[in-house]
DNA sequence: GCTTGACCCTGTAGCCGCTACAGACCCCAT
DNA sequence: ATGGGGTCTGTAGCGGCTACAGGGTCAAGC
């Protein structure tokens, strides 16, 4: 007999809001569970499997549609891994990219900071923005 | 007289999409403009000086809210801009603390990518979700 | 004068990835 | 019997747009 938990359970387990798993379900992400004779979900090992792994790829940035995609590859080992690699090289060039952006913008805001002691007439950053 | 201009002028002159544009009105981020007989908007000169304003802010990676207040402030040059002080040195923090997050999930990425010339069952990628 | 095509209008719905209810039901301990 | 947790469904909201559908308007060319 397997053993099945609930969903709050199965939300501390891999910490996913219970919310948040339900919308996994609605979405299909997770497939849905049996049911108690109360209608209360209940979930086994696969699903803690599954969920951990959607976890894992959600905290590395990967979209909803990846991790669909992912898990699909996952189910059949047997294949090549090469979308795997390529769409980790993907993430991972506009990961980088977003690094690149984002230190623009911090140069840019460092450059601005620091203005004030003064009054908003002769403030940098509303010059920098108006002007 | 003052020379005004369409909504697609504007768009084209602070390079702010028209839907946009007509977003910021209904949030009532940009006033609402005066109108032709047709009905159509007609923007002047402190449309164009506010809207470039805001493209900037958000450029900058300001929220709505932020670019609200920062626009509030700007109008009122005698007040002192530790206000506009205070938000740009909490919108720098957030985007180092982005930066790092990201810094991280790329060596994530990095250490599992490039993982096969092989089949899903030997993948790294896969691994890394899934143990 | 008429057509064509570019522009503009309103209103609504969709995107992503959740999150937050309301209002009900269920289970267990006291 | 009661109370406090957990769970259920369904729907709406977040931010910041973007994308229509289905119409009206305007200016240039014939």
């Amino acid at each position: 007999m397997m053993k099945m938990i609930s969903i709050g359970a199965l939300g501390k387990a891999t910490g996913v809001n219970i919310e948040t798993i339900r919308y996994y379900e609605r979405i299909a992400l997770l497939p849905e569970p049996d049911r108690t004779s109360a209608g209360y979900r209940q979930y086994g090992e696969e699903h803690l499997r599954r969920l951990s792994f959607i976890r894992k790829g959600r905290d590395l940035g990967f979209s909803i549609e990846a991790i669909r995609a992912l898990l699909r590859l996952a189910e059949h080992p047997e294949q090549p891994c090469e979308d795997a690699d390529r769409m980790t090289a993907a993430h991972l060039a506009e990961v980088e990219r977003k690094i690149e952006e984002l230190g623009r913008l911090r140069d840019a805001l460092r450059e601005m900071a620091r203005c004030c002691a003064g009054t908003v007439a002769e403030c940098r950053i509303i010059d920098a923005l108006a002007s």
